[in-house]
RNA sequence: GCGCCCGUAGCUCAGUUGGAUAGAGCGCCGGACUUCGAAUCCGUAGGCCGCAGGUUCGAAUCCUGCCGGGCGUACCA
């Protein structure tokens, strides 16, 4: 539709310099927008005033004129009007918006989908939490942030894989063989110190009691780093098995797991290391080899191989990034913890001194989650062992309350999370509000069904006699959905179809309230049901992007 | 100190990449089920968009400087 009318005025300005009524035939960008107010029309078009400094002329005047040559033979608009600074408001004829329910039951579950992406090959990568223990709230949002916006550009075009980033190397995993060999050592009638450093919570010492009834006492006589990495491995696995039936559990399956200890028995670690050093990249510095990042925007230069010959996070993490872009992506995202964010600029250069542009490179960043019982915060740090898990918060709340109000806010935005309020099946709750129009639909449909009325057949007479102020509302919502996927695709930023659901909620409830829709009139009733049937579809859509279920009945 | 992000209704947040009179939800108060599902709807009230400048036809949005908050600032990950 907005297209349409850009389309239009384009046409009209041509045909106002050719017969010498404008100055010139250049035509800045402008935009056709959605308007606020009824008042204004439908749409709103500023070209009048980006033209004015080309045209030398008046934005009023400029619109006069573009007026005067706009021909659609009142097809389409119904009516114009110059207002304010000089914006051209357009009022669409209210049967024009009846083409909008057969596009959408056309389309059915492809209705939003776009092909912005251009078939172009991107990576998600997300979660990616360190096999140290389970996953927590805070990566639920992660979790529902990625795996969303993965669904997102899918629909929009593009060919995405999603990846898991498995940190099973270097110290952590140490700290981890360590906490849980203690653990062990204590369980055989040892007694030891635990360290401040290792890690305390319960799961640990489940860990170390499974490894005791595999192993009985037998690592009490070996070799200490031998144990230690021995339970490490284990441990590792057992975890990266509970975080996938977490993730599972959360509707969320990857393409593919990523281990970081790969990268260094194929060696792709010392490969780029010596490349950049080729490169003039890398140097020597306090016993240390130093990339120098600082070639690219940061701010300063960065530690690859520590004074003890040990490579840091940073010198895998370059050879993961690379071996990505290898694998063809041509666009990496990666969705991290706000609090890695000093970590983006050391990442973009070794993006960028790889060979590849920066901005095939991007990081959404996602801010903390704030978990509260009642409004009260509970306390959560995962190194003292207290903490709520994300099964516990899925086990809880439900799958789709969980991640639906995982992205009920701007990912940029800190999310207040509360358990209680995410349990409530009433009034607070977002999540069924919005899935109550689809099952309120649906026992809409069955009731129609049983008077032998049928959902999508379409009735020309009855389509048309949709007229009603909400009626249209309704439809200009639904026509804006596509605008609205693509939008978020290009933001990244599902929490704008969160928003749109809930529009199109409030609007849809409305109109149910106002308006009987099985009316004794059949052919108008067929209209409606016509035109619910598509907010249904759309709702559905909206929610799958979600990875929320749309449901029947509730 | 420096870097990144954020200051919008009493509270929690949106704001179509610079558009017209800045919007929702919650909360408060009052109403609507004999009718398609009341997990719903309807009605008011609430604002120097942190402050001060700048850019232009036009700023919550872009630039600069303050004030206030969060996070980061490792040869940890």
């Amino acid at each position: 539709m907005k297209h349409k009318i850009k389309t239009l005025i384009q046409l009209a300005a041509l045909k106002a310099y050719e017969q010498g009524e404008l100055r010139s035939s250049t035509i800045l960008p402008f935009s056709v927008e959605e308007t606020k107010t009824d008042a204004h029309g439908d749409f709103a078009a500023n070209f009048a005033m980006t033209a004015a400094s080309v045209q030398k002329m008046a934005p009023r005047k400029i619109a006069e004129t573009v007026i005067k040559y706009l021909d659609d033979n009142g097809v389409l608009i119904a009516k114009t009007e110059i207002a304010g600074p000089g914006f051209i408001n357009f009022f669409i004829q209210p049967t024009a918006w009846h083409s909008i329910p057969d596009i959408i039951h056309t389309a059915d579950r492809q209705y939003g989908a776009s092909d912005i992406g251009r078939n172009q090959k991107v990576q998600v990568e997300f979660v990616s939490a360190n096999p140290t223990g389970p996953l927590h709230v805070g990566h639920g949002r992660g979790a529902a942030v990625g795996d969303s916006v993965a669904n997102i550009l899918s629909f929009s075009g593009y060919q995405v894989e999603k990846e898991y980033y498995i940190n099973d190397s270097g110290r952590q995993i140490n700290t981890l063989g360590k906490s849980v060999f203690l653990r062990y050592l204590a369980s055989q009638g040892e007694k030891n110190d635990f360290p401040d450093d290792c890690y305390k919570g319960d799961y640990i010492k489940d860990l170390a009691a499974e490894i005791g009834l595999r192993e009985g006492d037998r690592l009490t006589s070996v070799e200490e780093q031998e144990a230690i990495a021995l339970c490490a491995r284990q441990a590792a696995a057992k975890i990266i098995a509970g975080i996938r039936q977490d993730l599972r559990a959360f509707g969320i399956s990857f393409d593919n797991w990523f281990s970081e200890q790969s990268l260094y028995d194929s060696g792709k670690v010392n490969a780029v290391l010596k490349d950049f050093r080729k490169k003039g990249l890398i140097y020597a510095k306090d016993g240390a080899l130093w990339f120098k990042t600082t070639a690219f925007g940061d701010e300063k230069d960065r530690v690859v191989v520590r004074k003890n010959g040990l490579t840091t996070y940073f010198a895998s993490d370059i050879a993961y990034h690379l071996d990505k872009f290898e694998r063809g992506f041509d666009r990496l995202i990666d969705v991290w913890g706000a609090d890695h964010h000093g970590y983006c600029a050391r990442l973009t250069a070794s993006v960028e001194a790889s060979g590849h542009k920066r901005d095939q490179f991007n990081v959404i960043l996602v801010k903390l989650v704030n978990l509260l019982r009642d409004g009260e915060p509970v306390a959560m740090s995962t190194r003292a062992g207290e903490f709520v898990t994300l099964q516990e918060v899925i086990n809880e709340v439900g799958q789709d309350a969980a991640r639906f109000l995982f992205l009920t806010r701007h990912y940029d935005s800190p999310l207040d999370f509360d358990l209680e309020l995410a349990k409530q099946q009433t009034n607070n709750n977002p999540v069924y509000y919005v899935q109550y129009v689809h099952a309120r639909i649906a026992s809409i449909a069955s009731k129609a069904r049983k008077l032998g009325l049928k959902l999508t057949d379409r009735d020309n007479l009855a389509i048309s006699r949709l007229t009603t102020g909400e009626e249209i509302r309704i439809i200009k919502l639904l026509a804006r959905f596509p605008e609205v996927v693509q939008h978020s695709a290009e933001t990244m930023a599902p929490h704008r179809i969160t928003f749109y659901l809930m529009e199109l909620a409030a609007t849809f409830h409305s109109y149910y309230n106002k308006h009987r829709v099985l009316v004794d009139d059949a052919a108008l009733a067929c209209g409606r049901l016509y035109l619910i049937a598509a907010v249904k579809i759309v709702i559905r859509n909206g929610l799958a992007l979600l990875g929320v279920s749309a449901p029947e009945r509730m």
